[in-house]
RNA sequence: GGGGCCGUCGUCUAGCUUGGCAGGAUACUUGCUUGGGGUGCAAGUGGUCGUGGGUUCGAAUCCCGCCGGCCCCA
């Protein structure tokens, strides 16, 4: 690593996420490679997130990867909202296609035209679909693997509901599951709330959101629900016969997390050495060194080896023998690699049956004994994760502060960055004023607040509600 | 979206101003050495100089397009 976290961010940014080896850049621009170790963060992810979506009785699906472009319009402002960045096969071989394929830029409208075909009475309902998958948007501002990629995987659940309220009784449902995941997976800290009518997803009634905060001070959005309310179960007649044989369309709902949590997990937490990996999603949890010179080679590593052996029952565990690397070699290749605890066993620790444990996060070294090394590396681990998430938290409080005038909010954006709650009268006219003057945006509304007391930030009438504002990605 | 800086073995880079043998460090391979925080020595492998065109006897070097990366602004 030669760039600094605190200086130069979005060098560091790239330098971590290639020499730690967890990403690399494809042959197209936006288009990155998940190398072994940053695949295993999003496989715990996608089995930690699929478990919860399962308890709730969310069946995994796959529809196919090309929309065809009748589809994709079918709803005005769904398609208006993703035109610019669709992605679109035109010719096949040596010939042009009769009509252009749009490869999905999300699945709605292919999953709807095929769905409403299953759906004819109210006993079919609620059906819950998911699908982890890929989709395209081709982004044309600056790509950064993770952050912003043309190309990302993601799930995408699609629910069908008979009535309103049961479409909504999902949303705190779905929302809980991914703030359980980002925080108790990834150690990460956000702010959960709804969307702006302008920031929503094209085609949705209301949209709710979880923001993070970047070590830069910049916003970025995380997991998201969507209510659609009967928008494309119009478009797309997903009607159902209810209870009293009357003809009903659906309500639906659409919610998403993507492989976007990998790089904000990756730029908060990391420091001026490397990566440092959450250890519940980490590839390796525990490295094992031996410290060996010629007397006691075998001796140490027999021990090495049964030590690996004991931790690996529970623990993923990599123990590193390569003879040819010095310990000192070997332990700062394993912190730029993000690993989160580290074994050190040599000749003084044989003598004493201990071995020396080093966390990731803070350095800190302190022996144990070899016959409770288990237990100790498991609470160990158990409290990185508590650590790494504490640490976000009391980053994020520091920079969360209040603007009360728009000076305030102006200066404050531009000298310190962070997120500003700041009080908003709900105008669309506003809310585009504080963007160009600023430079922000809204990210979010707080959920179950009141009407708060107060006036808007820039036009001074009463406020309607408090916002989550920042510099975003 | 606008402006600026930059692409040279896997990685970092010298060379470019003033056109003339692509050099170093690191990594990698082999051997010895070393081993509790980036050991040391020796030998070896590795480069269409991002890409396409132009100028020239001759281009990493000069000119133009494209691709990619970074920075600043919106």
């Amino acid at each position: 690593m030669t760039a600094k976290k605190s200086e130069n961010f979005d060098e560091w940014y790239t330098q971590v996420i290639l020499r730690s080896e967890i990403a690399d850049y494809g042959p197209v621009s936006g288009c990155m490679v998940f190398r072994p170790s940053g695949y295993a963060l999003w496989e715990s992810v996608q089995k930690a997130t699929d478990a919860e979506f399962r308890k709730l009785g969310v069946q995994n699906t796959y529809f196919p990867l090309f929309i065809p472009e009748r589809l994709l319009k079918k709803e005005a402002e769904h398609v208006e909202g993703f035109s610019p960045e669709v992605a679109w096969v035109t010719e096949a071989g040596n010939s042009k296609l009769e009509e252009r394929l749009a490869i999905r830029p999300t699945s709605e409208t292919v999953m709807y035209e095929v769905v409403s075909r299953w759906i004819r009475s109210w006993r079919d309902l609620p059906l819950k679909l998911n699908q982890w998958n890929n989709v395209v948007r081709w982004e044309f501002s600056h790509p950064t693997p993770f952050l912003r990629s043309r190309e990302f995987l993601w799930n995408e659940g699609h629910t069908l509901f008979a009535t309103k309220e049961a479409a909504d009784d999902e949303k705190d449902e779905i929302l809980g599951i991914y703030k359980m995941v980002t925080e108790e997976y990834l150690s990460l800290p956000g702010y959960v709330g709804r969307k702006t009518d302008q920031e929503k997803f094209a085609g949705a009634e209301a949209s709710y959101s979880i923001e993070y905060l970047l070590p830069d001070g910049k916003a970025i959005q995380g997991p998201d629900f969507h209510s659609d309310g009967q928008r494309f179960s119009k478009a797309f007649e997903i009607v159902f016969v209810d209870e009293k044989g009357e003809k009903q369309f659906a309500w639906q709902n659409t919610w998403a997390i993507s492989t976007r949590v990998l790089g904000v997990m990756l730029a908060v937490h990391g420091d001026d050495r490397g990566a440092v990996l959450p250890p519940m999603v980490a590839q390796t949890q525990v490295v094992v060194v031996p410290i060996v010179n010629d007397e006691n080679k075998e001796e140490v590593l027999a021990e090495a080896r049964k030590v690996a052996e004991r931790l690996g029952a529970s623990l993923r565990v990599r123990l590193d023998e390569r003879d040819h690397l010095t310990p000192g070699r070997k332990f700062n290749e394993w912190e730029l690699k993000g690993v989160p605890l580290r074994v050190e066993i040599g000749p003084r620790d044989l003598k004493a049956s201990q071995a020396v444990l080093v966390r990731r996060d803070s350095g800190t070294k302190r022996s144990v004994k070899l016959s409770e090394i288990v237990g100790e590396a498991k609470m160990e681990l158990d409290e990185i994760g508590k650590a790494l998430f504490q640490k976000a938290k009391g980053f994020l409080a520091e920079n969360t502060r209040e603007a009360s005038s728009l000076r305030e909010l102006e200066s404050g954006l531009k000298e310190k960055g962070g997120i500003y709650r700041i009080l908003w009268c709900g105008r669309k006219d506003c809310e585009d004023d504080l963007r160009k003057s600023t430079g922000g945006k809204i990210l979010n509304m707080p959920l179950g607040q009141g009407t708060p007391k107060g006036r808007c930030i820039f036009c001074g009438e009463p406020a309607k509600t408090v916002a989550n504002f920042a510099k975003s990605y």
